[in-house]
DNA sequence: TCCTTTTCAATAGCAGGCTATGCAATTAGG
DNA sequence: CCTAATTGCATAGCCTGCTATTGAAAAGGA
């Protein structure tokens, strides 16, 4: 029995949180979220504010749908995370030059600025969890996630 | 340059979503709860239900108090959660034997019922994830996940 | 051309995370 | 014993995720 909550064989009474792999995804990436806003609200950025600007700073001028298909959350959400970014002053939507119905999303001169001291708030975060890795380590760990993704990603019937 | 998004000296414009720990922890996490929501609603169940009967099912009559401590969430999103567990017939409250504020939570025959599918549930979509992986892999993985937690518990300020 | 289908985006409503506040009960000090 | 501090829980308000619905524009087919 290797205990590692996903045999089906287990028996009912022995699910461990603190071995499920769903279980620490979970707990890590809220230990994650709030490391790093915490270091980002001086900012004046949220977590998922943060994500949408590291793809506005690789492109700017990008669409919410390029903008949702990049970061892989649903078009709802992303709407929602534009328009408070809009309300702060992050971003501007112009008129898309060929569609009526979509508009381009630009960064202001405020968020142009906020890249260095955003990515290196980040990093932080990332040397603080994981920091004691050697590179190998941190190359595998950063791969099997990268996997888990993938995979959880083909799955979505199943 | 090893471009593991925690090197200070990095330069402002090498931030690699795909190879930063946060960001795929996030990720990971969504799809994670996506997978397990789509298995555990037809038990009546959304995720933080979920890890809150995990506690539960080890231990009945905990109070509010203990559950937040143990699932590590805020004391206010412990409490909207046994309020959805509560409407949905999966808890009932019961006063304190010896503390007038307190309640102590306790699992309604629905809910111990339940035990069984959806551990098996979480167990599925954990294989989904990382089934690919070995024992000592997925050992070191889990391992890996666990030693980020607290060092990220233990940074609160850093 | 005209009509149907698809696509872009906004909105409503809910779950679950957070901070901040407030009330009631208990505990601790004087 | 009485007050002050602490503790248990609820509530309000915000952010971020989700599904479902809608309207408007574009694309496609007859």
């Amino acid at each position: 029995m290797l205990c590692k909550n996903y045999s089906p064989a287990m028996s009912t009474d022995t699910f461990d949180r603190a071995r499920s792999a769903g279980y620490l995804a979970n707990h890590m990436a809220r230990l994650f979220a709030q490391r790093l806003h915490e270091r980002i609200r001086p900012l004046g950025l949220a977590p998922a504010q943060f994500m949408t600007l590291l793809a506005l700073w690789e492109e700017d001028g990008l669409t919410q749908r390029d903008l949702f298909e990049r970061l892989d959350v649903e078009q709802a959400t992303m709407a929602n995370t534009l328009a408070r970014m809009e309300r702060d002053g992050l971003i501007e939507r112009r008129a898309h030059a060929t569609d009526a119905r979509a508009k381009t999303i630009h960064l202001t001169k405020q968020a142009r600025e906020l890249r260095g001291p955003a990515q290196a708030a980040a990093r932080d975060v990332n040397a603080m969890a994981l920091g004691h890795l050697n590179g190998d380590d941190l190359d595998l760990f950063v791969s099997t996630m990268r996997s888990a993704v993938e995979r959880l990603k083909a799955g979505e019937a199943s």
